[in-house]
DNA sequence: AACTCGTGGGT
DNA sequence: TACCCAAGAGT
């Protein structure tokens, strides 16, 4: 049987916890303290649920929230998203961050009407191969959307196991085929169980396991965590690489781009020339937005969203 | 494997 | 105030 465990000095006594009783502590957590957020709702589909993934990836919920209406008015289906412009998507992306996201969801949500007939593949490696789908957000749609047990192993999940499970205070920077060994473990053998499993654990992560002061006094798991018998020994290693923003080249081209956002149709270059003084920088902030395909260059020095 | 890619709120 | 961090993906 699949245990947490944590490491004892006295291995005669070793503290495991069976793991359908871990399963019950934390869904009966979640049961009382889940959010109420609009893509966890049963009227859901599995693009909305899409389109939420796409939005959380590295922005908060909170956030996303707003967002995550008007896209989906506007474009309730793959169908009507694909038979608008590209650029429509970047638009309404609007201050999201990460821009390219917009973009591959336009590219996905084609992909779905050209390969899969207009309708969210429950596949897994059918998800995997969408554009802007990634290990995480595939296995995310397949248990949120089609109730399917994977492993969905995002920030939240690998913090609690590293911590409940591992007993480190976080997680490596990528993750590892051990992470993928203790979340497949761990995971309920019934499908729905288990994707009910995976998004409480995610809620706890986002709730009380937090990264940077978590509610330990509140945590249903707080008798069972390996890192709080451990006594919360403090992370070892290199910080994380700090992201550095001011003056970078993402700073540039949100600039840029928050300029032919705000504009319908193409904008002269002038426009965008006053938003940065670094000539040097600007243009290549400008050249890589093009490659990207975030901007389209037209002839005579106008720009626009691409068509 | 390390780096890039936005934006805003929490501490 | 300066960080830190947020349901990652692609190269």
């Amino acid at each position: 049987m699949q245990t947490i465990s944590a490491p004892r000095a006295d291995a005669r006594t070793p503290v495991e916890t069976p793991a359908p009783l871990l399963h019950s502590i934390v869904l009966d957590w979640y049961r009382e303290n889940a959010r109420d957020l609009p893509w966890r709702t049963p009227e859901a589909s599995p693009w909305a649920v899409m389109v939420s993934e796409f939005m959380l990836q590295q922005t908060p919920v909170k956030r996303v929230l707003p967002a995550y209406a008007a896209w989906l008015e506007r474009w309730p289906t793959p169908a009507r998203l694909a038979a608008d412009a590209p650029g429509e998507a970047v638009r309404m992306w609007g201050r999201l961050g990460y821009p390219r996201r917009a973009l591959r969801l336009h590219a996905a949500a084609t992909a779905i009407v050209e390969r899969h007939g207009g309708r969210v593949p429950d596949d897994h490696a059918e998800l995997l191969a969408l554009p802007g789908v990634g290990e995480y957000t595939a296995a995310a749609v397949a248990s949120f959307a089609f109730k399917q047990r994977h492993a969905v192993l995002d920030t939240n999940v690998r913090r609690v196991f590293a911590r409940a499970v591992t007993g480190v205070e976080y997680p490596a920077n990528a993750t590892t085929a051990a992470e993928r060994r203790v979340a497949t473990g761990l995971l309920p053998a019934a499908d729905e169980v288990a994707a009910e499993w995976a998004v409480a654990v995610m809620e706890l992560g986002a709730l009380v396991c937090t990264a940077r002061s978590p509610e330990c006094g509140g945590c249903p798991l707080r008798a069972q965590c390996a890192w709080q018998r451990a006594g919360c020994p403090p992370h070892q290693g290199p910080a994380r690489r700090g992201q550095s923003y001011e003056g970078t080249d993402r700073q540039v081209r949100g600039k840029l781009l928050a300029v032919l956002r705000a504009q319908h149709g193409p904008v002269p270059r002038g426009q965008l020339d006053v938003v940065w003084p670094d000539d040097i920088q600007r243009d290549r902030a400008l050249d890589g937005l093009v490659a990207d395909g975030l901007v389209e260059p037209l002839a005579d020095g106008y720009f626009q969203l691409p068509q």
